[in-house]
DNA sequence: TTGTACGCGTTATCAG
DNA sequence: CTGATAACGCGTACAA
């Protein structure tokens, strides 16, 4: 590694000379620059942020995001919105993405990072995981889901969701309904779940639940739809599974809503595109949870004191499109 | 900020003891460790990764990924698979997302960066950026558009695939055609732009282009649609604009391919679901590129010696959806 | 097993 | 305007 001292020695200066011409141009004499910038050329110098960090004892400027894996349109989207509002708050993000195979892994290479703090979106979280998380003492925000411990969270009600979306599809009449649970490592989704089914119970319908990796979903859908009492509508615990439940369905055949409904949980941007006017219960587009949990988390890593910032829980709304039979 | 000093301090031991506990605690006496992890637990302390760098003069095990909004599905894919792929190998990626407003911008935070290598997805650089970056001596890879410079690139041929939509779409007998360019700070779009006017030029085609930002996209599409000579087909420059012309042609009562066809570019995931069924033009879904650009990469950052590592170009294929009225 | 002492690359404070 | 020199927080030989 070439350090400011191998430049210093080239252009025949002292090392506090480089660091000048790094950090206080004018105040140094435009011959010495000069040479010294041509050095740093020759060199291919770049200063070394580690030491500058160490001396300054500034901040890194950096940020953990954590979540699934972005091929979710509303974890990309998540992820798009939080990074880019804390790059316009001069923060740079490091991403952290969840595998389904190795979900802890995700946490061993968070525990290295020299963030600031941490932005916890959709991902699984175990409580010894959390232990560790909350004792390592740096800041931390969940976004999209409930906090576990009783930290800080800017998240949907996914409970109220689920009870939502069964309250709604239970008032059309269904009585046979599909769950599609997608992957039990999300937390949200199990919340969710246990929402839909509450109230499904409570208003007598029979759910056919199907919970799996998104790897198996051409299986988990053949084997729900394969039933003699197949279901007449479907909720899907996400957006992008309901899409991908329209999706299959299309490819056997169904028309929706004539044959069968589809709902989906998020109102994510797609689920309102025209070609799939996916009903969904959902926060309005207004609304920017991501924005909301940097800036708190961003408060925090400010904080002298480690303040309790309490938990914001939003409550989510029935959007009605197509795949429902409702004409927007 | 508490460092191990303080640790040592309240502990009672050398600051020594308290890196070894760190670092080697088997090699530290049980009732010392258990002094030291109390102290540490006591005053919240977190070892500074600045300094750890610093003397360790270890790799910082981090790459910088660059690419435009995850709000299109193709990039947030880009992205997902980079750094997954990344994870595995040990690597955290921090993500720098490039902003429409101030495209030069990520690159001011990617300079002060401390990655070992950078992977450029689809970015609008300049030759003048392009020199500093080269310049940097940081080891880059472009993933889904040429090298401006000669360096090394792993890409689909961006004007073949123009060509290729030409060339499909005159071959339907359509005269009059809309280019939807997105936006014009995007390489890749430019480069299928030109390939697209070639072909069609050659094949005696007329062409109303409209390129724009997304924000103003259905002022772009008003305006295309509104001309007395509406063009019976839409291409394209991405299959997330073709999505988004489909959605507004929706909305504004036409149908699809009834009365006008539509292709995009990249055969992304998103245009062969079954609710959508977008014709594009674009690499098989088997071919990662990503992971063979994370691939260069990794062995530029490995390699003493800077290497030419060629690059290598893609041809792109045409893969006919219900869009253009084919029955796939 | 533990402590001492040094150096990593940089910035900042002094003298000169 | 420039050059020594002292930190910054940590890992690690080496000595005890």
């Amino acid at each position: 590694m070439v350090s400011s001292v191998d430049v210093a020695k080239l252009a025949g200066v002292s090392q506090a000379t480089v660091s000048r011409v790094l950090n206080n141009p004018g105040k140094v004499n435009a011959e010495t620059l000069e040479k010294v910038n041509a050095a740093i050329r020759q060199l291919n110098y770049r200063p070394n942020a580690a030491a500058r960090s160490l001396v300054g004892n500034r901040s890194s400027g950096k940020v953990a995001f954590v979540c699934g894996p972005l091929t979710d349109p509303e974890t990309a989207d998540a992820a798009g919105r939080t990074i880019l509002y804390l790059q316009s708050k001069g923060y740079t993000s490091e991403l952290h993405i969840q595998d389904a195979e190795q979900p802890g892994k995700v946490f061993d290479l968070l525990s290295q990072t020299q963030a600031e703090g941490i932005v916890l979106g959709p991902v699984h979280i175990t409580r010894e995981e959390m232990q560790l998380l909350e004792s390592s003492g740096v800041p931390y925000v969940f976004c999209g889901q409930d906090d576990l411990a009783a930290g800080s969270s800017v998240s949907m009600d996914n409970v109220a969701a689920g009870r939502l979306a069964a309250e709604y599809i239970c008032s059309r009449e269904h009585r046979f309904i599909g769950w599609i649970g997608g992957s039990e490592a999300d937390q949200r989704l199990l919340d969710r779940y246990q929402g839909f089914m509450e109230e499904a119970k409570a208003n007598g319908a029979e759910v056919i639940a199907a919970m799996g990796e998104i790897s198996d979903y051409d299986a988990v859908m053949s084997a729900m739809m394969a039933r003699k009492d197949r279901p007449s509508a479907l909720v899907a615990a996400t957006d992008e599974l309901g899409a991908r439940a329209i999706d299959f369905l299309l490819a056997y055949g169904y028309s929706i809503p004539g044959d069968i409904h589809v709902a989906g949980i998020g109102n994510s941007r797609q689920s309102s595109m025209n070609y799939l006017q996916l009903t969904s219960i959902g926060l309005s587009e207004d609304v920017d949870i991501y924005k909301e949990a940097a800036d708190r988390l961003l408060v925090k890593i400010a904080g002298e004191f480690r303040e309790k910032i309490g938990s914001i829980l939003l409550q989510p709304e029935l959007y009605q499109r197509k795949s429902t039979g409702s004409i927007e």
